[in-house]
DNA sequence: CATGAATGAGCCTTCATTCAT
DNA sequence: CATGAATGAAGGCTCATTCAT
């Protein structure tokens, strides 16, 4: 129909593309990432072919929109990384920041939880990505002494993905993710009871 | 229970009431929480409308399921409040037992982080008594020094159960459970970095 | 479990028998005939069972119910028959009160269509009942020549109930009931029209 | 309609889209209106998807088919309109002609009751519309004193309807409908009664 | 005679994804 | 390369009526 000879039809494309990140944005910020495909298609003025040709599936669409994310993450990780902080504080912001990433989008974490590990799929390999950013982190502060040194950056991963999840229940105030978090870098115990209980 | 003369006509339907909370256990533990209703109906041998006249949905049969799961974490519960461990362990104890529960089945998590803190659904009614059961060994271990002061029995709540859902995880092992749950108790620092890093 | 011996039991039977008349014509009443027998059983304080003993089905019920109010309609005729009045304004009122009849609850037109000539079933027999009374004043209108002499009771009974079933209709007003009704008594027509359009 | 090159792609949707009227015009006509939705998209050798993309619910599908009729009426409503014969013959048959259309289908009075004045729903629009070219007809009756000056449109519309319904009865004859429909043209007065009963 | 448990066909949609045009 | 039509499995739920107890 345009007749374009090439190049003009890849900006096309490429426009195409571009729109459908943005309203599948927006649309994911607004309403959780359980809206319809379709609705998305057609929000954005294209087919659901369309749609399907940028993003072969829904988990890729996703992953596209989790990675531009993770640029942002990895901004936050080389400016903490060369930042005058101490190691633990600097672990602990990384921490609040990864936790803040996701929960991007309402539902992110379920994903997130699935892709885990899968370095083999788009949204797997941001995960892992993002695992050694913490990991990078928490062996600085492991080498101060400042974090337990069995721990690995997959734990601290997981859990503050479980924490994440949590803090988006129905019910939870803003304090509860504090609170969750908290949680996983203090623990429970108080030093007196240290060894008495858990552990390992 | 079952009985002998008059009082009854209930017998056959406590057979079927029984049949259905067996299969759908079986289902649900082999398969989630995500079998379809008319494939618990079928197994069980009953139409769709007996399975709905004993559970109104789905919500319903999961909570049946749930709170008898919950008996046997007051049973924990019970032994624990006796047992002549210390304060620290019994709730670590506790804990450990609580998750249990909330991976009974796979996806329950969800549910009852939907469900926290509805007293008014059947589900959330189970989520406060455990709750409940929290506090109060939690309270015992503060009151001995051994918990921190400002947490509550909802926030070791809805942080273990952060902590069971990621220890769902497709590629999790069976120590990623204890790794997280460690990591709630101790914190991720060593008590040379406390007070550097996180909250308060 | 009474355990009378005979008599007792069978003013029992009526005695449910009443409620469940009272509580149905109730139910009737308020929300149409779409009630679902279950919900008129449970108010009752009986079991479907029961119920369906009395009346062995939906029709059955809604045939009783109506059968009272066909009572009703039989002292009206009765003293319309001994009414002073002159035989058309007689039938006029007549048909009348059999719409209002027709309307005792929403959505009985339509039982009353499907039954309508079937002395068979109880239902039907109580439409016959009406339609020989709806005969008996039509043709005393005749005979004064004060009604067109080619029409029978059925005729007007089954225009009659077009018309109640019309002003059913979910935007009609009041008004609507009467208009359609003159219509049924005048025609359209003008006394000059006459012969020129339709009829024989 | 089909077309040549390039503008279609609606060449197999049509395609689909006209097998689906035909066959829902098939069961609506043997079967009147209850027809499963299910049944047609089978029949129609669709999905039920396909369906629905087609006709959003039942009411639109019937609307559509109402539609369709809805032409045929103009089409009478145009001819009646330049026909040489009187005013009153003229709204006689037009009359007529929207009752053989109000019964298209068995249980279309049903719907077209439930849509009768609600210009925003597909079916109620046309039901405006037949009322509209119902009131033209009425009118020009009227100026010429042969039909009575106080009905309108709606009036004579919601009467036939009733008529329409109560001539689908069960055990009703091909007699029925006209006698019906007479009525309504002349009532059951004579003159001689004209006063003494009734409206007014 | 009452009870209420069981039946089970039937209904309307939704949506991720594919593929003909 | 875009389009949007088609797919079709799946899923939750209702209710008139029957029948075992």
């Amino acid at each position: 129909m345009a007749g374009g000879r090439g190049i003009s039809t890849r900006s096309d494309a490429a426009k195409n593309r571009a729109r459908i990140v943005a309203i599948a944005e927006k649309f994911f910020t607004e309403n959780g990432l359980d809206v319809p495909m379709d609705t998305i298609a057609k929000q954005a003025g294209v087919g659901p072919g369309t749609l399907y040709r940028h993003f072969p599936n829904r988990g890729a669409l996703i992953a596209a929109l989790v990675e531009d994310r993770v640029g942002d993450l990895q901004k936050t990780h080389r400016s903490l990384v060369e930042s005058p902080q101490g190691p633990a504080a600097r672990l602990d912001q990384w921490l609040t920041a990864m936790r803040a990433w996701m929960t991007s989008y309402d539902g992110l974490p379920g994903p997130l939880r699935q892709a885990w590990e899968e370095e083999s799929t788009p949204l797997g390999a941001n995960c892992v990505n993002v695992i050694e950013m913490t990991d990078e982190l928490l062996r600085n502060a492991q080498a101060h002494g400042l974090a337990r040194a069995e721990l690995t950056g997959r734990d601290l991963y997981l859990a503050n993905l479980g924490a994440a999840w949590a803090a988006s229940a129905p019910s939870a105030t803003k304090t509860t993710g504090e609170v969750v978090a908290n949680l996983l870098t203090r623990g429970w115990q108080t030093e007196s009871s240290a060894g008495v209980a858990g552990g390992d």
